[in-house]
DNA sequence: CGCTATAACTGGTATGTACCATTAATGTAG
DNA sequence: CTACATTAATGGTACATACCAGTTATAGCG
């Protein structure tokens, strides 16, 4: 099981380990691990390297300690996908709601002077231009602009659009995808928004403006998302 | 600056002391920090009980280690950076902009409600509200309403509130902060909203929500801050 | 002067030991 | 049988020591 002859540290090695357990199944939620000491002697290794995989692994919120009683699997293991912000879609259907997108726009246009500088690009350089609209039980909710590189970013379709660009850009273009920056801002609604979203002048929106990297630090995607107020907040979980 | 014969332990001793000296300044970001081995002989402890110490501070990210250079002052660690969420004062620092507190109320009020049922307390169960005007430069950019439930956090004095309310809550109630949710909405201005942060009507405003719960899941915070739309953004960085 | 080998640092891994505080099981006196 | 004290288990803290693996300054050689 534990190779001490291995460049990898005996500790990692039984991390690996438990968490192999965990995920196999043959460490439920809620149960006990064995003790320190009796993993000490079994792997025939110090009570204290058993200390740090079980440390590393409480601090990753896999296992947790109570003195006097022993050390015991943690109920869930939160998943968070990107942050612990919740997507439309995902959060529309926890409401019990049925989301759907649809497509009003889908062209290449000439960067202008703003994105043309978020996206790091000449102004006037050719970028995609995707517009639409995001439903819950087939009522408008949101507004969704994204600006896409043309020349960084090729041979994108509303196909591929309407699917997922991220994992054409990542296993296709053969590019990482990187950090992204959110940006959230009141504003009032403008023309098009009242327009498609079909709400009276003067409504507050919530505007979300993300700016996302490729592993390299170049921006390729501008989003910008207009979402009624009346209609939808955005939730985001902390976990300290 | 270290006491042996205390029930604290050395390590955690350790630790408040070197955050107190980065919160003071005497350590600065980018600063390297004195060798585990000068520490250990110094405060005549084993370098194994400053090891515990600084890992802790690693896993807090106040601290990071480089192998074979030394320990350094991680460049930002602010108060409650719970993920990638940017607070209000660092964001303003990070702007160049001066960023102040004034506390307009702080009284024991009866739970509304809407409120009681956020804390999952009784209705009329006394709470402290306390109202904040955050500004930068000594421009009012947002109204900060806070609710505690008073019969979970005992005690609490304005001075409380205007230090750390979070370090008083785990140092001296021993209580341990858990996750938070938050809350984005676009809004318009209130009476109350248009009074503190001095705008006209109908003026857009980002409300922030949050409920901060203890590590047992019990809620004891309920935040609302509004933040003038036309001067104040959230920022979010989203790591893959 | 410039290069290189070395020495003197740094944190990283691992061992063994000791004793403490909390918890649960066990034994014993009433 | 209950009530209480004892004991054995757990994780928590703290110590001393050893050696490994990177980094950097330096002494010394060509």
């Amino acid at each position: 099981m534990i190779d001490k002859q291995s460049p990898i540290p005996i500790y990692h090695q039984l991390e690996e380990q438990i968490k192999g357990k965990i995920e196999k199944g043959e460490y439920m939620p809620g149960d006990s691990l064995p003790s320190e000491r009796e993993y000490a002697e079994e792997l025939n290794i110090s009570r204290m390297t058993v200390r740090q995989a079980i440390t590393n692994l409480v601090n990753e919120r896999y296992l947790h300690r109570i003195k006097g009683k022993g050390t015991f699997i943690t109920e869930k293991k939160f998943e968070q996908n990107l942050s612990g912000l919740t997507s439309f879609t995902e959060d529309m259907k926890a409401r019990g709601m049925k989301p759907s997108n649809k497509l009003v726009n889908f062209e290449i246009v000439p960067a202008k002077k703003s994105l043309a500088s978020q996206l790091n690009i000449p102004e006037h350089s050719p970028i995609y231009e995707i517009k639409r609209i995001r439903l819950a039980e087939d009522i408008p909710m949101a507004l969704e602009r994204t600006y896409v590189s043309a020349n960084l970013i090729k041979g994108l379709t509303d196909d591929i659009v309407q699917s997922s660009l991220y994992q054409y850009i990542e296993d296709d273009l053969q590019l990482k995808i990187g950090k992204a920056s959110q940006l959230f801002e009141a504003t009032i609604a403008n023309d098009e928004e009242m327009e498609y979203l079909n709400i009276p002048e003067h409504s507050p929106i919530l505007l979300m403006r993300r700016i996302t990297q490729l592993e390299d630090g170049t921006p390729f995607e501008v989003v910008k998302s207009a979402y009624r107020a009346d209609r939808y907040q955005f939730m985001l979980d902390l976990e300290r």
